[in-house]
DNA sequence: GCAAATTAATGATTTATTCAAG
DNA sequence: CTTGAATAAATCATTAATTTGC
């Protein structure tokens, strides 16, 4: 069998390590131009591409909401259970609502398949690309203010439309 | 204000006409480069992008799931409501399967938030660029097996997961 | 110890919702 | 109200942990 290694990126210990540092910086949707500078930022490490970037942000973030969430109701099952007024409406609704004018940035776009699976004989993020680095050396990963992330009600839908 | 015309794209009678051709003639969720085509092929009638033509297949193909869907609620509701056996699970639910391999394959990427607003004084689709259109003519609209596209179950989660 | 069998994590996709321009 | 755009939730699928029988 020629090839056909790995289907799916495998993140090092140094990436991953400064990818929850920038979550825990506060970056949650980074948009492209960040997710650009991130992967030049972490192609150093080991192979990597933008997509993964982005997913890896993706998921980090919802499987961290999730995790709140299922904490959330957890704590709310041990409460006393105020007889009176027993929630009737699902709770697990984070507080009400923070905004903060979302960080919506991210586009998409579609790629081909992939370029190629090269079948490396012995080599990869053991022989890292020294790829420039130029443009920064990492960009603002604690600022524009930790937003929460409008949280949304999370469960509930209250869709208006009537058509 | 300089720039800033529109912000989206807005689709010429002919991208819309062919567009919804091909939808008919079953494609649901083109790959990358049938995207790339398509594109190109489009670009032909007026200003347009490759993330353009993957959310109109995104947005038709949910859109015209929903009226099916509603059409059936409706329908349920004006059946003699057997009482015996009243549904205890959420109908809306398309036939049993047809499953058929999704043509799964589309790829996100970060793309930069926009390129540039070009002002332009009055000319878009009304002077397209006649862009290559070299690699085909137009790739098989209606082949592959018209896929009925997997309804996959649309309410009803068996996790099979237990922790 | 170790390798097949399970299960837990998590990368990658698809689908559902929501927002908002026109 | 329609629909392009964008995000979040739900799934799928593959890899890593962990368990189990030998």
């Amino acid at each position: 069998m020629p090839q056909a290694v790995s289907t799916r990126w495998c993140p090092t210990a140094e990436q991953l390590m400064i990818l929850e540092e920038m979550y825990r910086g506060g970056i949650r949707t980074p948009n492209a131009l960040q997710i650009q500078h991130i992967t030049t930022h972490l192609s150093y490490y080991g192979k990597i591409e933008g997509k993964n970037v982005f997913y890896w942000f993706q998921n980090h973030k919802a499987r961290d909401r999730q995790k709140l969430r299922r904490k959330m109701i957890k704590q709310q099952q041990q409460l006393p259970t105020p007889q009176h007024e027993a929630a009737s409406f699902s709770l697990t609704q984070i507080p009400p609502r923070f905004y903060e004018e979302q960080c919506r940035s991210i586009g998409f776009m579609c790629m081909l398949p992939k370029p190629e699976v090269e079948a490396p004989t012995a080599q990869m993020d053991s022989a890292p690309r020294y790829r420039a680095l130029e443009t920064l050396d990492l960009f603002p990963v604690r600022s524009t203010g930790i937003k929460e992330e409008k949280p949304r009600s999370t469960a509930l839908h209250v869709s208006t439309s009537s058509s």
